[in-house]
Formats: C-alpha cells, structure tokens, sequence
DNA sequence: CTTGACTCTCTCCTAACGTCATGGTTTACA
DNA sequence: TGTAAACCATGACGTTAGGAGAGAGTCAAG
C-alpha cells in the first residue's frame, strides 16, 4: 500500500522507529496512526535524513515539528534547483560539450539549512549530548565567533583589508570544518546569509545588527562579483 | 575542487573507477582527462546508479554514453516531478492536514526507466553475463512473454475477462518480481508503455504493432479510469 | 487435511564510503 | 638547514539501511 518493503517495515519495528502491534501469532499490525507515522518517516527520508534523526524528529512536538517541515520544504525546493541544474548540464554532455563545471553536483546549501534545521531540533538533551561528542566541540561556536568579528568592522568597508582577509577565514573555516568551500559555494553562502531570516537572525544575534547583509557585501566584494 | 572527499577518490581509485597517475612518492595526480571522467561518475551516481553500473557504462563508446545520458535526462526530470510532489505534501503536512497519500514517494516510473536503460546499456558480453547470475533467470523474458499473450489479444475487447485477467497477471508479476505495484502505479506504467517511444518499441516487438496500446486501454479499464 | 502463499526470527551479506592508527612527504618559516 | 605543520599513503575496522536466504510457524482455500 505505501510501497515500502516488508523488510523496511521489519527494521524500522527492530530500531524503534516505528513499532507495530501484533497479532497472537505474533503477526505485524499497522493502523491509520503507524500510516500517518510512516508517512512521515518516509518525507524525512527523502531528505537524506539519517533514520536517527528522523526518530528524533518524530519525538518533538506537533508545533516543533510543523516548524522543521517548513524547513525541509526549503531544502526540497534546493533540490529541485539543484535537479534542474544537473539536467541542464546533462543536456550539455549529451551534445557533447566539455564543460569543467561541478557547480551542479553542489550540496553546501542543502547541507547548510539541514545543519541549520539540525541546531533547532536541539533543544532536546539527548540531542546536546549526541552533539557535544560528535563534534570537535564548539566548531559552532567559533563559527559564531568569526561573525562576531564580522560585527566589529560592519560600520566599516566591506573592501577593506581586514574584512576581506575575515571572508578569508571564513572560506578556510568551512573548509576545513563542513565541506570545500570554493568561491562559488562562498558567494551562494553569502547571499543566504542575508535573505533568508534564520541564518540572518543567528548571525545578527553574533555581531549585532547588519552583520549578515555586511557579510554578504564583503563576500561579494572577494568573489568579485559586487 | 570537485567537492568529492578524498577518501571517495581513493575508493574509486581501488575499485578501478576512477584511476589515477602516481608521483614518485606514491601520490595520486588527477589530469583534466580524470576530472571529465569524475564529472560523468557524478551525474551518473546522480541518478542512484550503483557504482558497478556506472563503470559500465563509461565504458561503452561515446554514442552509447550519450543514448544513456539521454534517458538519464528523463529520470530527472521525474525525479524534478516526485520532488514537486513531495513539497506539495509537504506543505499540506505543514498546514496540519492529514492525507493518507503514499504517491508522492512513488517510485517506480523512475526505477522503469532505469530498468529500460540497463537493457539498453546491456549489450555487452560482460554485463549478460552479470545478469544472468544476478537475476532469477529469465524474469525479462518472463515479463515479454506477457506482453507477447497481450498481443495475441489486441484485435479483441480490452474490457474481455481475458484481457483483464492478463492484466491482473502483469500487476501481480511486476509485483513478484520488481517492486509492489499498486492500480496507482499500474495505470502509470501503461500511460508509460503507450507513450514512450522506448518502451512502445520493446513491447510492439513482442506482441506485435499495437500492443502497447492495447495494453494501455486494459490497464486504464482495470483500474476503473477509462 | 493438505497445499500454497504468506509470515516470523535469525544470521550473514552488501555498497559506499567514514574513521582511526600508523607512518611517509612536502612545504613554510625561523 | 632543521623542524613543525600540513599534507598524503595504506590497512583495518565501523556504519547505515536495508537485501537474501534458511528454517519454521500460520492462514485461507479447495
């Protein structure tokens, strides 16, 4: 009916993800509320969304969890972008054009608002505990840290020497703690920054007001598309 | 450069995919040769292609790679559909609506295609054989000969209980032996068969000129939509 | 009362890497 | 001219999300 195997449903009854009642013979059982519960699973699966994190996810409140939907429908709508982008390239290859262009292949921005989407599920202890081990311990917070910097100089100019060598930073902070930043990822990152309203307000939290709309102009300004 | 992890690289390089020059010191060297190649391997591993199939692929000659790239572009483009679905789902979730709909997750015009491309691409001698082991022998051959009984039956009543009964047969065999097929997806795949040209081709050839078609208006008839 | 189509648990297997551990190589800089 | 930091190498083991098959119980139909 929902077209998933009998052995997924065999291991998410094992993992806890989702149980199910059983007849004497011992016989699985689904009812609407295990439906409705699949139902989703199976969405957040689609968002690449570790099962673990799925579990977690499902653990949170209704209004908790309608908030994490709205962000998944925005990493649904980057992947269709990023969909579209892969059948343009496709369409190039096919007529045989050479191109040296990965940018298609891209996830940063994905993987930002999940990373983003995954410090707001975190308000849960079990989550905190999970991360505090997982991470090289306050990666975040020194990403913070670097905002903050920004926020010292934003009454300045983006040009200057000391906000681009920040933008310099940056890159390399991503770099060596998310995923290879180049100059194409930085300037999307950039541009994210600014226009969407919960990366600004973190990061306005960090250097004070307008340190994202600066970040993204001294951004611009490196990649030389300002 | 790419945005693949080196430990991705060195995979490759050790189950022969992606090979790579060595300095005296054992290092690896990427040439832009490697890197058109890196390109292809993404896009193909793109569209959910095991790595073996991949390599396959790259290695048939150009004009096949570029035949497969074509259906390839079709499964984006239905995976751009299912990803418009799911955020149509996801906003009606956001909005607290309950839907008990499962299509969204839909797979199987996808996996179709896939299949259709995989006997295209299957024309070497490596990859029949291959087949033949992995398969339970047989099963396309199976599946052909349903649709060669359908021929037999064209010149008849799409609505006969013969015809019908065929029907029933080729859902419950696509079921036994590829993935669970619902009326939902049963009437899919034969708006499929009747208006692409790959699979219209295929299935004429077994049961004759008009087959697919007819298999079509059975299909539509069995599940009450025509 | 059997038969065929289901289900159960259990164990082992797989793909595509991630993650150490351990050790060699290159390069920046004092 | 060292030497430390920042790379790279291999090898072995771990992980996720199930798939495959064995051996055995269950259930509806004839």
């Amino acid at each position: 009916m929902s077209g998933v195997t009998i052995r997924t449903l065999r291991y998410y009854d094992r993992i806890g993800l989702l149980h199910a009642a059983r007849t004497e013979a011992g016989y699985r059982l689904y009812d609407d509320a295990a439906l409705t519960r699949l139902q989703r699973i199976l969405l957040l699966k689609e968002l690449e969304i570790p099962l673990k994190d799925v579990a977690r996810i499902l653990r949170l409140t209704d209004a908790a969890q309608r908030e994490a939907i709205g962000l998944q429908i925005k990493v649904l709508e980057l992947k269709k972008d990023r969909t579209e982008k892969l059948i343009a390239l496709a369409k190039r290859l096919e007529k045989g054009e050479e191109t040296m262009d990965f940018s298609a292949f891209d996830r940063s921005r994905e993987e930002a608002y999940a990373a983003e989407a995954k410090t707001r599920w975190g308000d849960t202890a079990a989550y905190r505990e999970y991360e505090s081990k997982g991470k090289p311990q306050g990666v975040e917070d020194r990403l913070m840290a670097i905002f903050a910097e920004f926020g010292a100089l934003k009454d300045g100019d983006p040009a200057s020497d000391t906000a681009q060598a920040k933008v310099k930073e940056l890159q390399g902070f991503i770099s060596a703690n998310y995923y290879t930043c180049t100059d194409e990822i930085l300037l999307g990152l950039g541009q994210m920054y600014a226009a969407d309203e919960r990366f600004k307000t973190n990061i306005d939290a960090a250097g004070g007001e307008g340190t994202a709309a600066f970040v993204q102009r001294a951004i611009a300004l490196y990649c030389g598309k300002a």
